[in-house]
DNA sequence: TCATACCCTACCGAAATAATCAACTATCCA
DNA sequence: TGGATAGTTGATTATTTCGGTAGGGTATGA
């Protein structure tokens, strides 16, 4: 039940360019990105490299170069992000809803452990694919800024041109392009942390 | 966030050991535990021994030999088998109850990806610490029962041999122990489909 | 004493992980 | 214009884990 180094160092990058992006900042770089937060730089580019190809971020080249999301935090299920990189949610073939695959048990209907990793599965899909970036990105800054901390990437050195250039990306791969301007609300929240966060209002 | 092979064939294998310990059946050998079930045999074997230095199941060696539970069953959390067997539960070490280790986030207290893996957890834990694996065994004997299914291990050729004998084990390994004669009433079941099956009362 | 079935140790190939190395490219400034 | 610089990209490699084999050793009961 363990999500991989990879995983984990995709899903903090994504919340790290979330947060950019709700702070106003245009472009974070990988050195940036894995900067003071000991995650290995040259093993973070090559994560970067599989989120651009998902059709998540984009990158621009050169100096001054670096990345940024390419979709509305809002569109993007944690569910979606870590099937796409760890695999199936489902801690058995048997129940993946995504990835269905019989396991060797004679009886799949009558397998109680097919029954309970049923639930597990469920559990789990329930949290993940009900909260999107855009619920992670806020909550952290929500909690951030309920304790008084700086923001990160509060306009640092890199900023200016200010013209938003066209960036590189999205000529070759022509990958997932969603970008429905409409962006989904937010579903309620299922119990735990996170759901009292959200409804902590002296914030 | 997948189980193991090892962690599935062990966990269908105490199932197993759980039925035949319900309808009266002694000692279940591993090429029966095996047998029909696609599991490799030699594979098995060597998780077997593991079963055995846990404490849950004891051998009886040499001809018409096998396996059984040691411990009651609904003394066994399906959490405690995982944990035993696959490692911690929590996808991420910041969030495990059991076995905590800090990851290199700058501020746990502020990382969105901690909050949704601790509820990521929780749900987890919530279910798997829940049902024991009596409730696994109850589970699948009921749907059995319901869909007339001929239950296993309905007192084969091995049988005989009233006098409960003491097994081997429990000599060299002094592991856990717990046997406490009381055994735990079963806690509520959670949402999900087990607790439907539980609560389908035309049984 | 023989057959059976658990017990132990070693090994192996493949895949996943984590990280490194060596190019390549866009931008800037002289 | 032509490096120099800062950054991305692709290929490669070392290490560990996973899933499974193989073979012999040992206790036990018939
Ligand atoms: S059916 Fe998948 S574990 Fe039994
Ligand atoms: S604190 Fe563990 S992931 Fe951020």
């Amino acid at each position: 039940m363990k999500l991989s180094k990879k995983g984990e160092y995709a899903l903090r990058a994504l919340i790290e360019l979330g947060i950019a992006q709700e702070v106003g900042r245009e472009l974070v770089q990988v050195t940036e990105l894995a900067g003071s937060k000991q995650i290995p730089i040259k093993f973070l580019e090559q994560i970067m490299v599989d989120l651009r190809g998902a059709g998540w971020v984009e990158s621009r080249r050169g100096k001054f170069g670096g990345y940024r999301l390419r979709v509305p935090a809002r569109s993007l299920p944690i569910g979606q992000i870590v099937r796409a990189i760890e695999g199936p949610l489902a801690p058995i073939g048997c129940v993946s809803q995504s990835a269905y695959e019989p396991c060797s048990c004679p009886d799949e209907d009558h397998c109680g452990l097919r029954m309970l990793m049923m639930d597990v599965r469920n559990a789990i899909a329930g949290i993940l694919d009900r909260y999107t970036l855009a619920d992670v990105v806020e909550v952290t800054l929500r909690k951030m800024r309920r304790d008084g901390l700086p923001l990160p990437y509060a306009d640092s050195h890199v900023a200016p041109r200010p013209v938003a250039v066209p960036v590189s990306a999205a000529r070759r791969r022509s990958a997932a392009a969603p970008a429905s301007p409409i962006f989904p609300a937010r579903l309620a929240p299922v119990e735990g942390l996170i759901k009292d966060l959200f409804e902590d209002y002296t914030i």
